[in-house]
DNA sequence: CTGAAAGCGCTTACAG
DNA sequence: CTGAAAGCGCTTACAG
């Protein structure tokens, strides 16, 4: 393979000085026909790509962020990549993906490729408490962006979740159906997310008035393997709850599993509202009602905003909440007369 | 923010030359303790961190590869992202998201970074015909590996499914349960995948004797949709179906709805195995029976490959297979005797 | 062993 | 309007 074309060969095939060629590429002047065909001749002929590397170094920028996520095998994560993605190629932007499985080690390292100018910026999206290192990280850090959830103590920009008001509405609706025993699985303690669910859903169960009881809510990690866990103690220490509010996908899905080995059937033994819909949710038997995430709008007002800082043009609001919606399907149906969860 | 520190401001600050700062950085130079001290005090208090886009142009390699793939959203290329992720950051490149949503002009332009060095190299996986297009692009593109799905003309190194092993296999496990009225839902015509999935399915059916019979064999788009059409047209014109094969968890969940729809229940009205396994295929009722893709696997060798190909030591084999597990779970049955699919 | 200098391939302020 | 030259921040062949 012969060597990769340069500007400079274009300048020699074209005759014309690099610096010529280098504002045609980038439109900063207006040529007479005759230099243009000549230039473009010579581009084709030597088939000229410009090297991105170079023209980074020089104007001081790499047009490329950093997506930063826990986990892109996760349904939940992909679907905002995606939404980022387009959003970001949209505005002619790169997106380098950087998973880090919740190790703070890579979270820090990937905050400093900002500073070494590797990313323009960087869209963050951590999953799991911080120890203070990376709040401590996150001094004078610029063109950073949280997504999805925030780090405590931190106030950086951010675009999240409705989550307190999407979950005070999908709780009023398992009360509405009649529920007056309601449990609820939720994220981790220390991750704003959960603690907003669980406000909400709080919320909505004393607003209901005295008959209606919180009847548990556990602290999990949003895993498959601790919504299991959480629902076989939630069903062995309370089998009087007709209801229950899961945090997240992965927990429904635990949940699923316990509720299958038991033998319990979702709407008509135990109605449920779970949080996200990622998975297919609407193809379980029976659908499963759930408070989705408008993921498609976060990732673009999180580029947006991102953008925005990289440009030195912040948008006028720091934080953006993005609304829940209800999708109803029938997984909550009226609560069964005296009969209790036993196995 | 200060500005940041380049290795000159390392270099006056420690009183050694950037050449000498540039090898200690980067081990290729033993040190007197004393300089060392020197350096290691000037890059702490500079906070000094190299700039990788210097590095690249400098070295002439960028220690990224761009992960071409159509859909991020979709959890099959999600995971197989995830598998190619770790094996990238474990070798110490970083990878760019590159989603092409199928369409050919970005595919063609994410080659093409190739070449002006944006890359290192690329693991490209495409999901539909190619029209002679991409075919002509690659020729002599050097550190280009497949992923999944072939190009059809070309001879570019790749990592595939064992297809044909695999659904042959899947369609034995059918065949076995009693079923000699059999149907599969396939990919695309032309696509490498669905070509070798068809052939398996056939080979085995036609091994299976004269009461064994391919009822029909459907071409699908990968999508929900063209699964449930499919489906629809299956039932209504070939009643007398006891068993699908679905090319793709698409395929499946598209089928799925139709069944719903319909009232057909599956394992007991109608036997199925779906090819995939990423979706939480467990944890419907009943648990699918799937033949899965090894995608941790896959994004390993494919990684390897691909590195073979950019270091100039190419693996002894230019095409690997990666094995299908046949993973048992209850959505085949033996089928119902003279009972037909209406509705 | 150490460092001055050239070079990677662009962009752009500056001078003509 | 056009181009020579400096500069982006590194690496490394070369000379001392």
């Amino acid at each position: 393979m012969a060597r990769k074309a340069t500007i400079r060969d274009v300048s020699g095939a074209a005759n014309v000085s690099v610096t010529t060629i280098s504002r045609y590429l980038n439109g900063s002047i207006r040529l007479p026909a005759e230099t243009r065909r000549r230039i473009d001749e010579a581009l084709s002929t030597l088939r000229y790509t410009p090297n991105p590397l170079a023209r980074s170094l020089s104007r001081g920028r790499s047009d490329t962020i950093g997506l930063v996520i826990p986990d892109i095998s996760n349904p939940f994560f992909a679907q905002l990549a995606a939404s980022v993605e387009a959003a970001a190629v949209a505005r002619g932007y790169g997106v380098l993906l950087c998973v880090t499985l919740n190790h703070v080690e890579r979270e820090l390292d990937y905050i400093r490729r900002i500073e070494s100018k590797h990313f323009d910026g960087v869209l963050f999206s951590t999953n799991h408490p911080d120890d203070g290192r990376l709040l401590d990280a996150l001094k004078d850090v610029p063109s950073f962006v949280l997504v999805d959830e925030d780090i405590s103590g931190s106030d950086m920009p951010g675009v999240f979740a409705e989550n307190h008001a999407g979950v005070y509405a999908a709780t009023r609706h398992i009360i509405e159906a009649g529920h007056r025993k309601i449990a609820m699985l939720s994220g981790p303690r220390a991750l704003m997310s959960a603690e907003e669910r669980r406000q909400g859903f709080r919320e909505a169960v004393a607003a209901a008035g005295p008959g209606c009881e919180t009847v548990a809510v556990y602290d999990c990690a949003y895993t498959v393997e601790a919504g299991e866990a959480a629902a076989e103690e939630l069903l062995d220490q309370h089998p009087e709850t007709t209801a229950v509010f899961t945090g997240s996908d992965e927990l429904f899905l635990g949940m699923l599993k316990t509720l299958r080995r038991r033998g319990i059937r979702i709407g008509t033994d135990l109605s449920v509202v779970t949080c996200d819909d990622v998975e297919p949710l609407a193809l379980f038997e029976p659908p499963i009602t759930s408070l989705r995430q408008d993921l498609p709008m976060m990732g673009r007002e999180a580029l947006d905003m991102l953008i925005g800082e990289i440009t030195r043009k912040p948008l006028p609001r720091r934080h953006i909440r993005v609304p829940m919606d209800l999708v109803l399907r029938e997984s909550v149906r009226p609560p069964r007369r005296r009969k209790r969860l036993v196995r």
